[in-house]
DNA sequence: AAATATTGGTTGATTTTGTAACTAACAACA
DNA sequence: TGTTGTTAGTTACAAAATCAACCAATATTT
């Protein structure tokens, strides 16, 4: 292809679209509540999905065990989360949100779902679809 | 919404087909040449868009002028582009790549615009086009 | 002209990420 | 029973991003 544009570059675009839109709702988790992405992350599975070891949030959220052992940590220092080792495998830790890491998970949640649909009101069904469909792909997941 | 998942949070989506698709090309750049994703863009803006400043790759490329900075400084080091003073204004310098740093961009450009084809072969043409607009609005470019 | 503000760009300190090495617990198998 | 390998998770150190302070050149205001 020639005369092909840096707007034409599938990766930079999708590099702007992601922080632009990350920056939008950056603003609640850290603005509230002081948190990074990376732990807004492992609150959202542990609030949508259940209690589950550092391990399974790893698979789950494709995020590097550091990153999550790191973010554990944040979050239990903030009172949001505690961990239990499991009896039978004392290389477990079973994690869940404390009460109050279930109410911050609540309003992010709320929030998340309201922001992701002010982002695709600007698109019509077919579009959403088709987004959706291609990012996918894309994310390999 | 209820059921949100995460897979349907369009942020999160955006940033895992990101992260992949960049990774993807960072072979190249990092792996032919040493570069960093900050010095790839600025390589191809002066490749691409001809000599200009810092300032114009900021606002181009939306990126803090921190980054582009150091960028230049380690594109300068690797002798990929010179800088030179404007008489009127000594503020601004005019960034250009050198032959040198031509070479590299040719190189990389042919490689994204390949890499581009690559990835966009999984979907059809109205896919595409739908992709790019999707994009280019949720980038706000 | 002097004082002030603005602009392009750099630098330094702090924060965050990435990489690799490490520990502790368990599993497999000779 | 030991030896070896694997797995879950942490830590230490290096690489990179972020943020604020900074400098020098030019514009603006008085």
């Amino acid at each position: 292809m020639t005369n092909f544009d840096l707007r034409d570059f599938t990766p930079y675009l999708l590099s702007l679209a992601a922080e632009t839109s990350s920056a939008g709702f950056q603003t609640y988790y850290k603005g509230r509540y002081g948190m990074l992405r990376t732990e807004w992350r492992v609150v959202f599975h542990l609030g949508r999905y259940g209690p589950m070891t550092a391990k399974e949030i790893c698979d789950r959220a494709r995020m590097h065990k550091t990153k999550v052992s790191r973010a554990v940590s944040a979050l239990e220092v903030k009172r949001y989360l505690s961990r239990r080792e499991q009896a039978k495998d004392r290389r477990h830790e079973t994690l869940r949100l404390t009460a109050e890491g279930g109410r911050v998970f609540a309003d992010l949640y709320e929030e998340a779902a309201r922001y992701d649909a002010e982002l695709l009101a600007q698109f019509t069904d077919e579009e959403h679809v088709v987004l959706q469909k291609c990012l996918t792909k894309l994310a390999g997941i």
